[in-house]
DNA sequence: ACGTGCGGGACATCCCGTTATT
DNA sequence: AATAACGGGATGTCCCGCACGT
């Protein structure tokens, strides 16, 4: 049966935003019915699991998007592990300079207060990061680079990590760091 | 003069094992003080400014803490940059398998939920990556690394990010990823 | 004309099972329906009133029951006081065994959280009460026990009573008790 | 240590008005706090349980100002059954009484919302009905009636029915048929 | 330095009853 | 006769910060 109004949506992007702003625990479901302008009374209609299946369908969606953008990067970067590197950077230090460096990553925040005692959440966030990374080394396993997976790796997790100097900073400095040095790497790694 | 009780300090070590697990908002006041056996009455006494106080000396003293690792680490890698980073990703993995994956950075769990709108907090976590990424820049320099900043910037989001995909993943494979991946970077530098 | 659905029926049934066993206020409408397999939409077609008039037909629904039973155990003891009393307890007893010891009486739960400020209900259980009152009655009297009215008052609280010690004890040794008691109390009447 | 406030003891007195009157489930906290005056913010101080150490607490007080009623009683009714059973009838009926038939048994009640499922709950209850038991079989032998433990199972039984069908018929009659009933049924015992 | 007790508010959850629609 | 969705409120629970006394 078709869904008949947007109120689900509307939680779940509200949602998001706000996990990836203060955390899980620290936002209320009031507060996201509020900002959201979602319907009060068919909160645990939408959503009987409650504030956990919440989580979970925010965790998922913000991993498909992110596998999606990973995807749309590698596809206008054919044969240019460079390139990719760089834009996906670009990507990521773009969407925090237009939140002005309010947003984390919603995985990395869920996982920071979930991780590992969690195991359905943890499980989730597993397949999630696992999807990206699969999505980074095959680009870059076309690309001819040597240990893609490594690598993807070390990108993937130097792209978390510079979300959290990003907040901390105000200002993109980190990513544009990440981007040179892996630009590099693969340069010499290219000329060697 | 010699402390009284050591009231204070288990309350310290107490908060910043759960700020690290669980995140800040879902650690609550009565949860410190039960696990840290530390009495109940005297709380404000020793920090008068509540929870933003105690979670400002936490990150204050892991900021401390971390400092002198990285500074250690380098006492013993002098001229060996590839060993300096191995070093430290050992480090991080040793200590996230004996907690079982459960802790995470406290600077990084504390940013997730208070930067950037909490200019007090932001400003001293600043401080505290600002001093980390100082230290590794310094020794890398003296390794005559090539654009050491760089490198420090982008081996401590590194580790950061590889943090959360550890406590995900149940596993350190993120660490030796990044290890590798750095390791490898180094050597080709050289060479060039 | 036929019913269409059983769906009013199991509501019913399922509500009165609940109210025996959790109480009128601890039962919720999704319980009821959930547990029953009835349909979610169209309660309030069936039962217009809401939770009042369920819980009204579900007293009224015992209270006939109730007196069927009365009734047939007074048919089988023709001219035996005795053995209509003991017929009674062991109906009685049974029950409370098939469900292990869950079922309390629909009226006394009821009572119990409107009697007596909600007076259309409490004026419903008054009607049940006194019609079973009046069918021992009537069936003491055609046995020629002095004082039919006193004694069936009598019984009707002690089995009531037995039914909350039952509950508790989780044995029938209640039940046993007051038969004991009562059937000696005729015999003994009946040798004055 | 000494306690300091009677903010336990109001929040107590006025619970198990409460719960005699409307149940367990139908009562909430807010309108126990209301009532009694109680302060909102130490409930959990006091109570740290919740609301089944309140109920708890609310059935063993109940349970020993009933044993203290029985044993009273008993007190100057030495060698006269009938008198201790009319005495133990017009107390129960006198209370109802000034109640205006609001007021039913405490441990009735609780029962009826618990057992048997609440194990703890049912322990405690059963504990309770079997203190009134043995007190009232205690004396019954000492006034040497025949089966003093039947009787005393029959009489509670008893009380217990009466007082929701007192409630229910807004009269004392109920108590009066009971106290007929069993003072009779000594009375023949006697002669016997 | 510490226990007891309180004030007032927020939390996630679940409630019952009512819509509009079919 | 049933569904999806909603309105608004109540539930028990827990929170942080602050008194007062010792």
């Amino acid at each position: 049966m078709a869904r008949k109004t947007d109120a689900r949506e509307k939680a779940l992007r509200t949602a998001e935003r706000l996990f990836r702003t203060q955390g899980l625990a620290a936002t209320g479901l009031a507060q996201i019915i509020t900002e959201s302008g979602a319907p009060k009374g068919s909160f645990y209609f939408h959503f009987p699991g409650g504030k956990d299946q919440l989580a979970s369908e925010v965790a998922e969606r913000f991993a498909s998007h992110g596998l999606a953008a990973i995807r749309s990067a590698a596809a206008v970067t054919t044969r240019d592990a460079k390139g990719f590197v760089e834009l996906l950077c670009n990507a990521f230090a773009a969407e925090m300079n237009a939140s002005k460096f309010a947003l984390g990553c919603a995985l990395q925040n869920i996982a920071a207060e979930k991780a590992p005692y969690d195991h359905a959440m943890t499980a989730t966030l597993e397949t999630a990061f696992q999807s990206w990374t699969a999505a980074i080394t095959e680009h870059l396993a076309d690309c001819e680079v040597n240990d893609a997976r490594g690598m993807a790796t070390a990108l993937l997790a130097a792209l978390e990590g510079a979300r959290t100097l990003a907040r901390v900073q105000g200002n993109d400095a980190a990513f544009r760091a990440i981007a040179g040095h892996f630009a590099a790497s693969l340069r010499e790694s290219a000329e060697a």
